[in-house]
DNA sequence: TCGATGCTTCGGCTATCGTCGAAGTATGAA
DNA sequence: TTCATACTTCGACGATAGCCGAAGCATCGA
């Protein structure tokens, strides 16, 4: 009869705290897993699956599987501008502002993905190792002949990866990035293998700390070799 | 801990049907009494009076006594802004129900978003105006030499305007169409002109209806000005 | 094939909230 | 003062919906 009820059951979806949460995480654009999302929320996964059910039935979500994770983004910018519209009202009505966690900028610097390298450092990895022409492809990535010298000469060894059925290289999609960074067998031995060089140390959870020499060696292996086109992304 | 609950306490008194009936009731910037909104809602007196109280604590309703009555108003432009962009939501995520009566065409072409004009002639409106020169810019838009000067002739005292604090221009994203229209205090003096000048008639609720003379009027000054552009677009 | 991990579904508990009848308060008119 | 109107508050009922434990799938790696 009215349109009101049109505006309500989208508001009504809005109006959980949890789904709230849900939301406001997802508002730069990231595509988050259901676990991160739950975590985010402050909700066990049960409750945080039956969320994103209902805001993906609602169109409020894009759901894309990457094995057996799934991941959720927001079904377009639409969405978040209504998420900050609202915080707008939110705060002209009175509402109380909140600060936001430090633990947050380090956890997208550097971080440990299931068992290999993440964040911003880890995009900045793969990214480096495509421009230097280590590995190829894009979904489906293999290692060159000049990757296989490269990684190799890091202290990888290739034929024991290679020997196990875990795909060596495996394109990653990172959630504080919006770029895949390197999984697979050998992005796990490459965390390894920079921890084992000193290069990083696990802090607290799942941030990754560079040490000094580390930083160096990390930017001289990957990233200066293709600063200008990096520079420019 | 998060801002989600911020946005949440606002957005779940959007999501009630008989509040959200309410809210969208007091678009077109009229105030009106508890049992005039309890028959919008479609709820009793007791109800709608609860309803109000929430949404009046909420700064979401201004209310005002009048003798025994007691006239609620939306509190702010804003307040309409957040439900427009809600109903472009819900419309594009497929909330919407099928049935597009009379009145939706109507309501789609031309009608009051709080206290300006909006719908289809809405956005044909400012665009033309835009085409024409006599306002600029996309988001933070202002008036140009030329548009103070047809303005003024059109019967409107900018001087005035320009000493509220309400800004005089302000893009207002509608919700049939997908692009802007114009709201602030520009936007609500052109419609009260229009009225005065009889181009337009308030019908029922917020739909408006053009004149005879009125619909001449508006293509001449708006319209036809910058036809190819228009009927290109 | 097996175990581990990520996610979904089910069932039941609980709390919240919308709803309205009935009673209470305030304003205005006779 | 007395009644009528407009609204608010109270109390109880019922429905909805969030929440989590437990169990069920599905995928991955060994």
């Amino acid at each position: 009869m009215k349109e009101g009820p049109v505006i309500a059951s989208v508001a009504a979806l809005l109006g959980d705290p949890a789904r709230a949460n849900i939301l406001t995480t997802l508002m730069d654009g990231r595509a988050l897993t259901v676990s991160e999302l739950a975590e985010a929320a402050g909700v066990t996964l049960q409750t945080a699956s039956g969320h994103l059910a209902k805001l993906d039935a609602a169109n409020l979500l894009m759901a894309e599987r990457q094995g057996r994770h799934r991941y959720f983004r927001l079904s377009g910018p639409d969405v978040a501008q209504v998420l900050e519209a609202l915080m707008g009202l939110a705060q002209r009505t009175g509402a109380t502002r909140v600060r936001t966690g430090p633990k947050d900028a380090a956890l997208r610097s550097a971080r440990i993905c299931y068992d290999h390298f993440a964040g911003e450092r880890g995009v900045a990895l793969l990214k480096g190792a495509q421009r230097q022409g280590l590995v190829e492809g894009e979904k489906d990535m293999s290692l060159t002949e000049k990757g296989r010298a490269f990684f190799a000469d890091f202290g990888i060894d290739l034929a024991a990866l290679e020997k196990g059925r875990r795909p060596v290289c495996r394109a990653c999609l990172d959630w504080s990035e919006r770029h895949s960074h390197l999984g697979g067998a050998l992005g796990a031995a490459l965390l390894s293998r920079m921890i084992d060089r000193g290069w990083i140390r696990r802090d607290a959870g799942r941030v990754l700390a560079f040490t000094c020499e580390g930083m160096e060696g990390f930017e001289v292996a990957f990233v200066q070799p293709t600063e200008k086109a990096s520079q420019a992304a």
